[in-house]
DNA sequence: TTTATTTACGAATACGTTTAAGTAAAAACC
DNA sequence: GGTTTTTACTTAAACGTATTCGTAAATAAA
């Protein structure tokens, strides 16, 4: 690197010292306007761009956060990091992004990785198979992270969710109110407050209208995305449900194919309703209800609340942040 | 930061130098194994991690690329990014996300600061609103970079693309075969290889057949989506195509809508058919023919031949890399 | 046995920045 | 006019790592 500009080559040129350089490129009250002038037409002039190696190994500030979640091609998160870039830009932060593809020791392998001060901040969107929380124990210790959707119950950090419970409380009652006398769960984030609040939303509804409930109407999220096809055709086919609520996404689209090979009718024959963020719900066939989460706004809360944790030095209160989700009705479970 | 474990800490432990403890924890031939097993027993135990900023400073080796896109939230970008990190990952190097959301002057802005030596190296799609590629001209002689996808034509780097002219061409003449007799084409990428072949291979099939065109027939892409239904409303009521091709996917949703609003069934009164990677394509109403890309292995490419330079430290050929697209027939353009 | 070579390590420096502490000159105060 | 305070800088020391160069001991070659 012989032709890197540093504050040396500007202070040797401006004949000032580099401490100068250094605090006139960092606008300090100690240097004279004239001065910083000077520093800021040459550093411009010589196209200086700080070394952020050497800023942070002394400032220890990266100006880099993380962002750890499962899956980027999932609109949700897609929407949640444009929030969360949105924020970041504007204090001229990098974003790093690790996708852990659902795989709770890439999770730890990231989170360990990232002891190393590479970040100055993280945030969070737990993989549905992580069901040990240490890690995060220790990491909440040492690093200031933010938890946005998917989160544990028990770790002291702040956390942006959304009313999990109500929204699928209200989906449940949803559909109930168009009839629907058997409605099937497809199960998701087990191991999250975020997973186990949809569901007990469910339950809240189905008790509140004295329905039937057996474990067989749940499907559990496998991994192995064809097994989840599998499942939930068989499912389909034994129990008969005319309704079915898939808490994630991954978990809908399937029940179209499944109705399909069956020779269902959506909405006749079985009613669909899923938590998801697809921009394309209203154009599918037929068009998919959704319960729709803010995605883009908790990023940005989450971002937000990141920043605020960073700057004033202080650990906020570990208080919950709830944002609402829409119902959004559309044809999969129109009354007929 | 006191309770951090450095080198020295590791050092002082274990009555060697500091030195001695780097080079071992480089693994470096210069150490005796039974040194080696001490230092890295003693980092294991101690939870040692490297400082990235310390070693970046002194090695200038980031671990780090940057990857620049114009938009997350498409199923492409995501999915390319993906290819990107698996290669990535195994290499132990960290991605940087960048959006520009198409704007020409954050994609400059971008470029600028990733010339601080904050990556090693940089993957490109570029705006579609860029029509300068000064800044990259700049940019590739500091750095290695790889365009992918969208791409310029008379830049020195290693450029990673589709078969977009016989894509195109294909699609074109696909349409011809099922009866039609006007194709509408939507327009975007104008200043960028990537756009121009496209539009080419469409030209190039309504030449063979000796098809009519005129420039009514075309709708250019833009910033303002709402303009853009707008846009294709006014083309399809006045021109009354039979057909229409998206050269991107952002411009075939609108289409539905346009259709939907016209009162024309797709496939009898309007075909559609789209470069796009929506997964949701088969579940549309109706389900979306597309020009699917690989997008995968684009990614997966594009950083191959990042590290290839980064490791070798010499630039490859300005050769081009062009994988081949998929033409998926769907409902939407079915010769009923 | 003497000399040359290899092995395994340490001392010291550099990477480019930030910052605590020090200082001369100018300004403000009585 | 003398004292204090403020202003605008400089000096020097970090931050944690990688690397060049040097060297003593062990080994091999003569």
């Amino acid at each position: 690197m012989k032709g890197t500009v540093t504050v040396k080559t500007l202070a040797k040129e401006l004949n000032i010292s580099i401490a100068t350089v250094s605090k006139a490129l960092n606008d300090s009250y100690e240097i004279s306007l004239e001065t910083k002038q000077k520093v800021w037409d040459l550093a411009k002039k010589l196209k200086y761009e700080r070394n952020p190696s050497a800023s942070n190994l002394r400032s220890h500030k990266t100006k880099t956060i993380a962002v750890i979640i499962p899956e980027i091609a999932n609109n949700f998160f897609s929407l949640a990091i444009n929030g969360i870039e949105e924020i970041a830009r504007k204090r001229d932060y990098h974003v790093l992004i690790y996708q852990t593809h659902e795989n709770s020791d890439t999770e730890i392998a990231f989170t360990d990785s990232l002891l190393s001060g590479r970040v100055d901040g993280i945030l969070i969107s737990v993989s549905s198979n992580t069901n040990n929380n240490e890690h995060f124990k220790e990491l909440v210790k040492k690093i200031p992270v933010v938890f946005f959707d998917r989160v544990f119950e028990d770790i002291d950090a702040v956390k942006i969710t959304t009313d999990d419970y109500e929204s699928a409380y209200n989906a449940t009652c949803h559909l109930i109110e168009c009839g629907c006398k058997k409605i099937a769960y497809l199960f998701a984030l087990n191991n999250l407050v975020t997973g186990k609040n949809r569901f007990a939303g469910y339950l809240k509804a189905l008790e509140k209208y004295n329905m039937l409930y057996t474990d067989e109407m749940i499907v559990h999220y496998d991994k192995d995305t064809s097994k989840n096809y599998e499942n939930i055709k068989a499912m389909v086919s034994n129990q008969k449900p005319d309704a079915v609520i898939a808490s994630i996404e991954e978990l809908a689209l399937p029940c179209y194919y499944v109705a399909r090979e069956l020779n269902l009718n959506i909405p006749k024959d079985l009613k669909i309703i899923s938590f998801s963020n697809l921009n394309t719900a209203p154009l599918l066939n037929p068009s998919l209800t959704t319960i729709e989460q803010p995605a883009f706004e908790i990023g940005k809360e989450a971002a937000g609340i990141l920043f605020k944790i960073l700057e004033k030095k202080y650990l906020e209160p570990n208080e919950n942040h709830i944002l609402k989700s829409r119902l959004i009705k559309r044809e999969s479970t129109s009354c007929g």
